[in-house]
Parts: structure tokens; sequence; C-alpha cells
DNA sequence: TATTATTGTGAGTAATTGCTTACTCATTAA
DNA sequence: TTAATGAGTAAGCAATTACTCACAATAATA
């Protein structure tokens, strides 16, 4: 009946994304899929090879996140949108997010020039608006984004809402 | 002859730092250590109660670091003195960091308000210098300096050090 | 319909997990 | 001298780990 394959991904998203990578078991992700433990290992081969899979779903939308900002032209908006983006994540994605930041720290699965498109994008725009140091400001406002997407993720949304008011005013935009 | 418990301390926490809590065996701790497994359990009775001794060192390290913040009595200097602290870190203490990044999202360890009185001491000399939105600017810092932070964790500290200068010169300090 | 892939199962594997047990040995107290 | 204590160990505990494999059910193709 239902797609059996994707049972096993959403589920193991699910328990990666709260437990982390090391402290889900397969037979955990088995149960929590309703299916049995070898199916993981016929489709996927491995524990390692069934994180890989979905952390390719996960690239996939983070690059769709970031694409409103890296193909906007106007600088000042490509500031806003950046500033919006946390903001603009879909609930039910969180687990992706989740286990992207977890990974981050778990794994030596960091790719630290996976926002540089972002970062480059960032230095042209503050560049364009004639800021001092735009390199460095892009780098800041990364972080500054960064930090905001952590908390959001802990303590909601609507915790850091007023945040963004904030930073549109601070930037100007 | 060398104090065993100590031993049993410190191979827990350069294991725990580097491949994270759950990644990490007391079998691997008691090799690392030099000692017996079961003498880790005669000193802390479980896994998690040596990690709560760990903890309890980190705490100490963090407070210890963030008290020329806390009592300095100048505004300005508040903000430059939280600006220089991550820069301040001995790297012989980077494993104490280290696993408190980890442990944050790891385990439910995270303690959110841990940092609330250096938040308030921010927002206080914000206020001083007549910012509009005092909380909001302390948050917005404390966060930064998280960010720096993890990035001197990840490449050293070498390659943040242009960013000081920089927010000093951003916030005037 | 018969044959062949594909998808799925469940019982098994050796290794490893956190933890306990029974014990020795040195130091201290009576 | 003897009794008590606490540090230390080696071996072993049940449970869990990631993973395998022979086989069965289902789907696709001939």
């Amino acid at each position: 009946m239902a797609n059996k394959k994707e049972n096993i991904l959403s589920a193991a998203l699910e328990l990666f994304a709260g437990d982390g990578y090391n402290a889900t078991s397969t037979s955990s992700i088995a149960k929590e899929a309703g299916v049995s433990e070898g199916l993981i290992f016929r489709h996927f081969g491995s524990k390692k090879g069934l994180l890989e899979a979905i952390m390719e779903d996960v690239e996939a939308r983070i690059s769709q996140l970031l694409a409103p900002v890296i193909f906007e032209e106007e600088p000042k908006k490509v500031i806003r949108r950046i500033i919006e983006m946390p903001f603009g994540i879909d609930p039910s994605e969180y687990d992706y997010w989740r286990l992207q930041f977890k990974l981050k720290w778990e794994q030596e699965y960091n790719n630290p020039n996976k926002m540089k498109p972002l970062i480059d994008k960032l230095a042209w725009a503050f560049t364009e608006l004639g800021y001092k140091e735009p390199e460095k400001e892009a780098v800041l406002l990364n972080q500054i984004i960064d930090s905001i997407s952590t908390e959001i993720l802990r303590d909601g949304k609507d915790a850091q809402e007023s945040f963004q008011s904030f930073l549109l005013e601070k930037y100007g935009v």
C-alpha cells in the first residue's frame, strides 16, 4: 500500500533530528516506520547510507530556501530576503533543519562552504550599498541568521518574530 | 602514581568533546585513561554521572570567563570585553567549550538561561549608551559572540582575529 | 499462465554496549 | 596484630548494536 521506502525515510528523519544519529538505532527506525529491520539495509545498504539519502533531501531544501536570496537583483532586497528567510521555513520542515544543525556538531558532516554562494551574494549587496567592509558584513549577517534559525528551531518562530523587524530596521531595508 | 580519577576525567572530556557523548563508550574511556572499566563506575556511578562531573568543571570555567564582563562598571568596556571574550579562551581549554556546544544539540542539556546574567549586563550597557532597543541589542550581540566562538572552535582563533577589530569598530568601543 | 524480478520478512549473527560481580592489595585504625 | 576501608582489577552480565541471509510474498514481464 504505502511506500515503505518513504516510511523509512520520514521515520529516520524524525528520530535522527530528535535524538541524534548515534543515539538512534536501526531497530527503532524500523519499528517507527512499521517495517522489518532488514528492509532498511535492502534499500539503503547501511545506517550511514540511510543518513546520506536523507541529507540529499536536506540539501535540496536548503538551496530551495536560499534561491529567493541568490536570485534577487536589488541589493536592499537581498538583505531583506535573508533576514526574512528563517521565518519563511514551514514548521513541517523543521526536522530537516534540526538534523542539519545537529550533524554540524555530531559528525564531520559539516560542509563549511555550503553557505559560500549565499555569503558571496550578501557581500555583493553590501558592496553595492557602499558598506566599508562588505565581506565581513556578509559573514556577520550570515552568522546572525544562523543564530536566529537555531533559536527558532528550539523555541518556535513566535518568540523571535519581534526580532525580525528589529533587524530589518537596523539594516534599513 | 598519577591520580587515576583525574585520568578518567580528562580522557572522558577529550573523547566526549571529540566524538560526542553517545558515540563514546565507557570502555574506550577506560582504555584512553589507562584504567579498568570498573573504576569508572566505582568513582562516578554511571556514564551519565561521569558526564555530570565534567559539566561541573565546564560551568565553573564559563562563569570564570564571564566574570570580567559581569563585573565591569563602564558600559563601553562591557561591550568591548564581551567582544574580546572568545579570543581570550586558552586553546588548552577548547575541549571544555566544544563539549558545551556539542551537548547543546546532543542532550537536553541546554540551559538557555545560563547566559541570562550576561545578557542582562549587556542590556544594561546598551541602555546606558542610549540604544533604542537595548534588550534586543543584547540578545543580538550575545548571538554574534556565540557564532564567533563556534567558528573559533572549528577553525582556530587566527582565522577570526580580523573579525574582532571589525566588531569593536562597528560598536564604537 | 509461467517465469522472473523486486520488495519484504524474521530469525539469526558477532560485536559492543553500560554496568555488576567477586576478588586482590595497600593503607589506615583499633 | 588484627580488623576495616577504599582503590583497583579481570571477567562476565544481559541487553542492544548494525548488519546478514535464507526464504516468502508480491509485482512485472514473457
